[in-house]
RNA sequence: GCCCCCGUAGCUCAGCUGGAUAGAGCAACGGACUUCUAAUCCGUAGGUCGCAGGUUCGACUCCUGCCGGGGGCGCCA
């Protein structure tokens, strides 16, 4: 156990604040005061001037002591700094009334070391989700065609979060839910089988020009049942190479046809039934979602015998349930209204709505030639997220999509997107990686990379950009659990951002290896090249982006 | 009519469990390379945070009501 021991880095992280807080606290009660709340409020603040760390526990608890929130900060300042904890520099008052504290730039020292001491395995994981399985669904495009850019940002987003939920601890499975039962699938495979004989597809049929291509491929003399198969197979096995392209891997590909097979979806009326949710009316099967907070409820036998496409639905995420411990579902904005129904199903069937979490991503707009690009299926005219991937690459694929909260509607610039200029924040952030690594190859060459840690004097780390780049690095960790507790991998991306900012500044005004900078300066410089590294890969990493060595 | 999302700089968007003077990028203008990638950096300009109330010491943030845009409210999938 040396001095660079993780746990022990751990644990002098959260001394600061401690620190600080119990400070805090003791001040507070020398004054007679019992805060409201057990917890005292520490933040960073935005401005450097006010400090490192910045408290407002004066102002919240003024009113109920009586005081004015200034007088009451001044007179907690004037404690603290009557006898100032170790790393403390000074107290001060400000604004109206916030306690703010100024750090010796050892604790940013202490921060590298820590990133260091966990590398990109570690730095910014944690254990909180203390290995509960979750099951996260998403893409579940119907296997009826090549996935079309509608699908891309739902793709982009589910893996994104899987990526992030496992960084907190989550034991994760990515599952895709594969429709190859119904009617959907069955015209499928009767335009496959119409184009194959040259005739035109059916009603409602499936006209794309794929249809043509892959009727040629398919072998001759197939039942509708046998080319239904074929067709959901390819299809499949289409959407998952499209899919592996931009890194993205399932886990399960969990087919609806198994569940006639299985019983599971019988079963499941009957046990919905059993459960008193179920009645009949004019000639259909009902659940009584209503009584579970639907607005009204819904149809799971059609009064013609079939099921709707809810039934086989509830059915699946029984099962899922059955295998995880909570379920998210990444689903599109035009399947908002049904996630009141889903909830009730599964309440009625005995498991906790609250861990079913359905994550709607808001539409993306493409724009194209300054003009949007209308998506009609009917009309074939659709843009295959194969060919947005061959367009601009994987990773702006991803990084574009997860730039922005799925909250919002999107607007996607194919042309920006396409045009490999400057524009693109996806190089920006990329370069800063490239950039660092072009200084450690350098070190590397003199013989002056990899250096040992215990023997580099981080103390020469004084420079403001240095202190950016250290502050924004000690962030992650925060931003990675805000990020999973949203479910909003875009603050990742936003961070991410920051950090290239800070590297490409740091770059530019502090030399690392050459004439005119010291030995000692390189080296602790060095050090903290890589953890800046550390950063954008571990950042990166979870948004499934590369971090290139050279651009 | 009901439900969900959005409305922040000319454009695209950030803004954490409410905090101090609302921030980036692009576009505009003006600067900076003898050294590790100028795909960079620095500066200037640009705002009634859709509107109106409410809660609070404090509201872009929370609550209510409007206005505007998008999506959804099927015995379709």
């Amino acid at each position: 156990m040396g001095p660079y021991d993780r746990c022990q880095r751990a644990k002098e992280r959260l001394m600061i604040t401690t620190t600080i807080t119990s400070s805090l606290r003791e001040a507070l009660e020398d004054l007679g005061i019992t805060p409201q709340s057990d917890a005292i409020n520490l933040e960073q603040p935005a401005n450097k001037e006010h400090g490192d760390w910045s408290s407002n526990i004066a102002m919240v608890t003024a009113k109920n002591a009586g005081r004015a929130p200034r007088e009451l900060a001044t007179e907690i300042a004037n404690k603290i700094n009557a006898d100032l904890p170790d790393g403390v520099e000074n107290v001060t008052v400000a604004g109206p009334g916030f306690i703010n504290f100024t750090l010796a730039p050892l604790w940013l020292h202490n921060v590298l070391l820590e990133i260091l001491n966990q590398g990109v395995e570690q730095f910014g994981r944690t254990d909180l989700g203390e290995g509960k399985k979750v099951n996260v669904e998403f893409v579940s495009a119907n296997p009826t065609g090549p996935l079309h850019a509608g699908h891309a940002r739902g793709a982009c987003y589910g893996d994104a979060v899987a990526n992030i939920l496992g960084a907190v601890g989550f034991n994760v499975e990515r599952e895709f839910y594969v429709n190859d039962r119904g009617i959907q699938v069955s015209l499928f495979a009767d335009s496959l089988l119409a184009r194959q004989s040259g005739d035109q597809v059916p009603e409602n049929g499936y006209g794309g020009e794929y249809v043509e291509q892959w009727a040629q491929k398919m072998p001759h003399g197939l039942s509708q049942e046998e080319a239904l198969s074929w067709g959901c197979e390819y299809a499949k096995e289409d959407q998952r190479q499209t899919l592996e392209s931009i890194g993205i891997v399932f886990d399960t590909w969990f087919s609806e046809r198994s569940m006639v097979d299985s019983d599971a979806i019988e079963n499941t009326i009957a046990d919905l039934g059993e459960a008193k949710a179920t009645y009949e009316k004019d000639g259909a099967s009902w659940l009584q979602s209503s009584q579970y907070g639907d607005d009204k409820d819904r149809v799971l036998i059609k009064s013609d015998g079939e099921f709707t496409y809810l039934t086989p639905d509830i059915a699946y995420h029984r099962d899922k349930f059955n295998r995880s411990d909570s379920l998210i579902n990444v689903w599109g904005a035009d399947h908002h209204g049904y996630v009141a129904r889903m909830k009730a199903a599964m309440e009625a069937l005995g498991h906790d709505p609250d861990e079913l979490t359905v994550a709607i991503t808001q539409l993306v707009k493409l724009v194209r030639g300054g003009e949007e690009v209308r998506l009609s299926k009917r009309h074939g005219e659709i843009i295959e997220l194969r060919e947005i991937i061959e367009e601009i690459g994987p990773d702006a694929t991803r990084f574009m999509y997860l730039l922005q909260s799925v909250d919002t509607k999107q607007t996607f610039d194919l042309d920006l997107a396409a045009s490999k200029v400057m524009e693109n924040p996806v190089f920006y952030v990329q370069m800063a990686h490239a950039r660092l690594r072009s200084i450690q190859s350098k070190a590397e060459t003199l013989q002056m990379w990899p250096f040992p840690i215990e023997h580099s004097d981080l103390s020469l780390l004084v420079h403001q950009r240095e202190m950016d780049l250290l502050r924004t690095l000690f962030n992650f960790t925060d931003v990675v659990q805000l990020s999973e507790r949203e479910l909003a991998p875009h603050k990742i991306a936003t961070w991410l951002r920051e950090l290239a900012t800070s590297v490409h500044g740091f770059y530019h005004d502090c030399y690392v290896v050459g004439d005119g900078v010291s030995q000692e300066l390189t080296s602790a410089r060095l050090q903290l090249v890589e953890s800046a590294r550390i950063g954008l890969v571990s950042g990166l990493d979870l948004l499934g982006v590369e971090a290139p060595n050279s651009m």
